[in-house]
DNA sequence: ATGTTAATTGCAAATCATTTGCAATGCATA
DNA sequence: TATGCATTGCAAATGATTTGCAATTAACAT
């Protein structure tokens, strides 16, 4: 890959990680470079297939990722089919936000907005919940799979 | 149990099940029976472990309610920790609903308001996906387990 | 009431995602 | 370069869910 490309992504990374002596490791690396190239949520699997080979271990994915989700550099998506699914964290953003899922064939769809924080606030009022936060997935058919 | 409560569920039971060459089993009742008596969604190993022993397989259960839930008879939940919940759908109802729970204790209060209809409609034609559907749960910590 | 037949069940083994133990390896710092 | 602790690979363990199959049973027609 490039060097400045690399460069980059080993400085932010190790100023995230320098600060609480996690160390830069070349799994983690190749991890965050697989989410770079991706705009939509991966599994670990998904992950894993697309790593060169002998490049990382699954197992080493999964802990990998509990570490990033943790230090908030991934957020995590479940689509309801059992498989945890994760992005990589924008710059300056929480990573909180919603999908729109083909039920047929799997097709992602971004969704910016967020609603249900003003039901978020209702809701904490009244039930005196406190941190209240939601996860919410849409799921529909999309137009290529609408023919049959 | 009582007699006319059994009649009456076996009746409901009978009417829904008939139709579709299924067969009104005393599991399927046992596990009726169990949802009937809870307000919450319920695991199948806590409708397995409320169950009378010997009354029905494990098996059976997870059978059962892929069965119940393709007849809409019983509404399925992910509450994000990998196990599937169920819940009994009222009469005249969808099962369409959301909850809140508690992070710490797993309390679960059940809500009844459902915003993202809107946001469904204009994500629709935003989109072009069709019957499109939501899945929603709320987290946070209650009021007791705000203490500590 | 009894027989026929297809649906259902229990049980054990198989799957699938995820986690964990542990010895070997590799980063960060002196 | 040496030291110490974090990290990794690999294999085995876990936990939820599914599945194969022979035995059982509900539904319905004798
Ligand atoms: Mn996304
Ligand atoms: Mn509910
Ligand atoms: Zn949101
Ligand atoms: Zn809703």
């Amino acid at each position: 890959m490039k060097p400045h490309v690399h460069q980059e992504r080993l400085s932010e990374l190790n100023e995230k990680l320098r600060q609480k002596s996690r160390k830069v490791t070349a799994p983690r690396q190749a991890i965050l470079d697989v989410l770079r190239k991706h705009r939509h949520p991966l599994t670990n699997k998904e992950i894993f297939a697309v790593l060169p080979p002998g490049e990382c271990d699954l197992a080493t994915i999964y802990r990998s990722m509990h570490m990033l989700e943790s230090m908030r550099m991934v957020q995590r998506f479940d689509f309801g089919d059992g498989t945890a699914r994760y992005e990589l964290i924008c710059e300056g953003d929480d990573g909180h936000h919603h999908h729109l899922i083909c039920t047929r064939c799997s097709e992602v769809l971004e969704i910016e907005d967020c609603f249900p924080v003003a039901l978020e606030k209702k809701l904490a009022e009244d039930s005196g919940f406190k941190f209240v936060t939601h996860k919410l997935e849409f799921f529909g058919v999309c137009p290529k799979c609408q023919g049959k």
